[in-house]
DNA sequence: AGTTTAACCTGGGTGC
DNA sequence: TGCACCCAGGTTAAAC
């Protein structure tokens, strides 16, 4: 489910559970995530009470005085909030009773996920090395221009690198290109500064917007599902191969690219 | 050093 | 039905 939107739509959706109250149990059914939950996790959870919960890139920060619970959703991930005392689910692997009937749950399917503990967040080496956060000025065109001359790599890779720019996945690498006119293969150093700005306004356009959609839809997501955040009617290329381009009618072009599906016009993008 | 590939997992869909 | 295979919103670490 999680892209940047999704992320900061579920950290807004925790964060007046989680704070100020504390922590009455932390129960963990399954260890075993991207990396191994810590063992004392549960016990350093306990009596907790969280101070703040932030973002920074894809990572949850859930601060408390003494420590940062360091949360990541991975491909398949979600936290939900329960209140109707319903079941446990398949892959609900861990478990925070906030008291009062409340309860965090965490299920992740694929367990790329990861739940770790530090006591210096911003220099964790999950962290350190991140890229700026899109939404913030120090994202620009400029920045981007400069970093990417010499690259041979394709703009979708480079703008997918998190030391690149922060929270741009798969789907909103697709929209943003297309916004921006510019063909995903098209090696890193050969966009030129124009084109760049306009990328780099595409990219924080379309996460700005997903975030406000992702708000709207996922609205009711603490009192029960996970539904995904956005509205594929928005979506103008990905999951559209072979569909007509909103903006010239050409068949759009469905390749692989690093991996990953990549849909793009050949008429528009270049 | 820069770039690409493989790997971590489960589940859903497709084709034989 | 069953089975083999491919794909999925992420990211790191190993291999070219």
């Amino acid at each position: 489910m999680p892209e940047l939107p999704e992320v900061e739509t579920t950290r807004q959706g925790i964060a007046p559970f989680l704070e100020q109250r504390p922590i009455l149990a932390a129960t963990i059914y399954n260890h075993s995530l991207r990396w191994p939950i810590p063992a004392d996790l549960a016990e350093k959870l306990t009596g907790a009470t969280a101070t703040a919960v932030d973002r920074r890139a894809k990572y949850l920060l859930i601060r408390f005085p003494e420590g940062t619970l360091m949360v990541h959703l991975g491909m398949s991930g979600s936290l939900r909030i329960i209140t109707d005392r319903s079941p446990r689910l398949t892959h609900d692997h861990v478990e925070l009773d906030l008291g009062d009937d409340t309860l965090l749950r965490y299920n992740d399917p694929r367990r790329f996920g990861a739940w770790l503990w530090t006591d210096d967040p911003d220099h964790h080496p999950l962290i350190q090395h991140l890229g700026p956060e899109p939404l913030s000025e120090d994202f620009s065109g400029q920045r981007l221009y400069r970093q990417s001359r010499g690259k041979s790599t394709a703009i979708k890779s480079f703008i997918m690198d998190s030391r690149v720019v922060v929270g741009v996945g798969n789907i909103y690498a697709n929209e943003a290109l297309f916004m921006a006119g510019i063909d995903p293969r098209r090696a890193a150093g050969r966009v030129g500064q124009d084109r760049m700005n306009r990328l780099t306004g595409a990219i924080k356009e379309v996460l700005a917007a997903a975030i406000l959609m992702g708000g709207t839809t996922l609205r009711d997501f603490v009192n029960s599902d996970g539904k995904p955040g956005y509205f594929t009617q928005s979506l103008n290329v990905y999951g559209r191969g072979g569909a007509p381009c909103r903006n010239c009618a050409s068949s759009l072009k469905e390749i692989r690219l690093g991996q990953r599906t990549t849909v793009f016009c050949v008429n528009c993008q270049r």
